[in-house]
DNA sequence: CATATAATGCAACCAAATTGCGTTATATAC
DNA sequence: GTATATAACGCAATTTGGTTGCATTATATG
């Protein structure tokens, strides 16, 4: 693989590929954060947790700078976006393998927990379902997609807690 | 209408039923902001939407008050909310019947679509997954929940375009 | 190597939502 | 009906996550 020394230098490193095959510039910021993130593909990230993350590492990271280049990535498909409950946007990259992990929001405690147990078979169907239609949604020509299934309502905890 | 005089004010009205059902207090702002709502079923409004359609009718109503006052609602089960694309939550009565309508949120064009047409078929596939799902958390006590299924990535005009 | 332009970094700005606290209204006990 | 505990109100100030403008620097391309 790869050989060729280096006529096509854009190949050389796995990061610099998916960076230009998106027509982005390979800069450090670039390559800081699309490495950092797949890295830790299972994981999404705030805007300010990538920042502590990757000042860590190497020095600073300016916070506009940062925010530029996270949409960029987004906006070609490489990373994926979503806002959670409390309204900040957490970001990761996007998944090879899609699987909707369906999930209850209480709007009570503000919990955030998998569907599991009893509901893991209608869980099954529900992700059966969401891959056919990502099936269908690849073949029109769609990319870099991920599946967010959500249920918002008031836990059972909190339900008895009220006495509704 | 009314009659009984009041024998039973809590019960006079079904917009004072709800709130004291739920153990809020009966106050202008609280009626007025569920009257509303339960007026606009199905649609979700922000915080300054509701305030905007609220002064127009009767004066105004203090923005926190207002922002407090969704609190509570919510965290009881009555309203329902969600975190739109542009980071705001907006609010709506919550529905009784429970429809999952899969939609699809491009990264690049922040275009919101419903998924129709050929993915019509697994849509009806996913709703019927998703009401199974519910009736399962129903039982298990949980209250007031609404679904919502999102696909996120990149449309197929931004694909082309991108050259990706 | 020259140069067009994409990306950076800094300051200022913005909207949505939150916190603190004194005041008012609602519910409950008497 | 009147007293009173407390939930809800309303105003000011603050926080947070994100955006805009613009001059500077770095990347890619001829």
């Amino acid at each position: 693989m790869s050989s060729l020394t280096k006529a096509n230098p854009s190949n050389a490193d796995p990061i610099d590929a998916l960076l230009t095959a998106h027509s982005l510039r390979r800069t450090h910021a670039a390559r800081r954060v699309l490495g950092w993130l797949l890295a830790h593909p299972d994981t999404s990230y705030t805007h300010a947790q990538l920042q502590a993350a990757l000042a860590d590492e190497s020095g600073e990271l300016d916070r506009v700078t940062l925010y530029r280049l996270i949409d960029r990535l987004t906006q070609v498909g490489l990373l994926l976006c979503r806002v959670d409950a409390s309204r900040t946007r957490r970001y990761q990259a996007m998944p090879a393998e899609i699987h909707a992990i369906p999930h209850f929001e209480c709007q009570s405690c503000h919990k955030d927990s998998p569907l599991s147990g009893a509901l893991q078979t209608n869980a099954q169907d529900l992700e059966r379902a969401a891959q056919t239609a990502l099936e269908a949604l690849k073949a029109l020509g769609y990319q870099g997609m991920s599946i967010d299934f959500a249920v918002r309502g008031v836990c059972a905890d909190c339900a008895v807690g009220a006495g509704a």
